[in-house]
DNA sequence: AAGTGGTCTAGACCACTAC
DNA sequence: TAGTGGTCTAGACCACTTA
């Protein structure tokens, strides 16, 4: 029975997985074709029309499988010019990850300092959220942010050696953009999706002194882990925020199509 | 030009918003029935051979339509049944829009304890946020939250009298369910979408009496508006929780095609 | 068996962009 | 003008639920 399709007998599109849907397996190999690097981030993809060739599938399944990477905001639609591989590279693509803003939910770009990096071992812990095993190298290092001159941020950031080889505290500062927009750049690691988990802290004295305020000053700590193709866990961060002249933004019931 | 509309010349769907497609026309009527009432939560709508023939329109534009209300949770559909109007009473609605879990991820289900019910006035702020008038009447109630026997949680609560009438402690003591499905299913208030703004705080005296914990304590500040069909606010709320044995979860990039 | 949503097809015209 | 994505149509078969 293979998979199941409608009106008349198609060729097949490749490895399938038996009785998923046709448009998800078109799905699977276009996000293949996106981790292999067939397409770099803020190029242009194959048209539609072309693509449409390439599977052997109507307009209409195509489509469904690409709104779904668009939804995901893996791909990005342009009326009359293409669709494009989403980039860390633009502004709107960083604070999609990047959920700290003033109250009135203005966000401002902050100012980042390097304060250490160090090479080490994962811990078990560590090693469960990369999927790594227990002992692998790994990089650490951590950034102090700051809004408008004023220090109120530090990222303690760790990624496995594995994904980014040769990283070095030189190429770290010398990087242009972003820290995502450097992986992806530099390392072909693209980060699309993120999971964090929020709590209450207090200021210790390293942090006090970092961030120049009282010990036992409350903090927001968010602990992330990010993903990219295939859930492949690439990066953890934990970030620890003075929450009294910004705070962190999160929504739950909006859809992509509507205007975010 | 009215509609840009192809094949063959198609009746009118009803008032239009001139330019924009068919399917958000569709979508905007289907969303106006759900706040009038036509369907209830927890009820099938229409199906969709039914609902193609009352628009006027074909089948594929009528699932774009419902397509959008289903990725915003405000429709669910189930192969075979039907489609239906999403109610806060199960409790996979409920935990949509309660972010707070165990650090394993694990969900529990709080206990909740009303501490106070008053009515007054709305301040500045409060009407801004409520898209309501400077002085109008408010309802405000506080309700203590227990994991496992353990107060950990203090949610304070705010809605506008116009969209409750006749809401006092009675009712509110002797609702069945969550304060949502209360909403829902006494004022036919549903709420759809929520934005909250999160912070770290030093508990207060009162907080620490309520929970009893230490005062000074750092306490996660969730700051939230909820929003019903057609971005109505309808609640403001704060919650204070006490992060040391549970956490605030958040996702991004993720689709509502995907498992969540 | 009948009714529902789920998938897929084939082809049309429209709007926008780049050349 | 050519090429891109955006919308819409009309109709088919499939899978699941209910009776």
């Amino acid at each position: 029975m293979e998979n199941p399709a409608a009106g008349s007998p198609r060729p097949p599109v490749g490895a399938m997985t038996p009785g998923a849907p046709l448009y998800k397996e078109v799905k699977r190999q276009l996000t293949e074709s996106l981790q292999r690097g067939e397409w770099k981030p803020g190029e242009v993809i194959a048209s539609e029309k072309l693509l449409v060739t390439r599977f052997g599938v109507a307009l209409g399944t195509l489509r469904k499988a690409v709104d779904e990477l668009v939804a995901e905001k893996v791909l990005i639609r342009h009326q009359g010019r293409g669709t494009f591989v989403a980039s860390h590279e633009n502004e709107r693509q960083f604070f999609y990850f990047f959920d700290i803003a003033r109250p009135d939910g203005d966000k401002d770009y902050p100012k980042v300092e390097l304060l250490s990096f160090t090479k080490g071992r994962a811990d078990a812990v560590l090693a469960r959220k990369l999927g790594i095993e227990t002992g692998a190298t790994v990089f650490r290092f951590v950034n102090r942010l700051f809004f408008h001159g004023v220090a109120a941020m530090i990222d303690e950031i760790e990624v496995p050696e594995a994904l980014f080889p040769g990283l070095s505290k030189k190429r770290l500062l010398e990087r242009p953009h972003t820290v995502y927009h450097f992986y992806q750049q530099q390392f072909g690691v693209s980060v699309i999706r993120t999971e964090e988990m929020l709590s209450a802290v207090l200021c210790n004295a390293a942090q006090a002194g970092i961030l120049g305020i009282a010990e036992a000053a409350p903090l927001l700590c968010v602990q992330r882990v990010a993903y990219s193709y295939r859930d492949q866990a690439v990066e953890v961060r934990r970030s620890f925020v003075d929450t009294r002249a910004h705070v962190y933004l999160a929504q739950r019931g909006r859809s992509a199509s509507d205007g975010r």
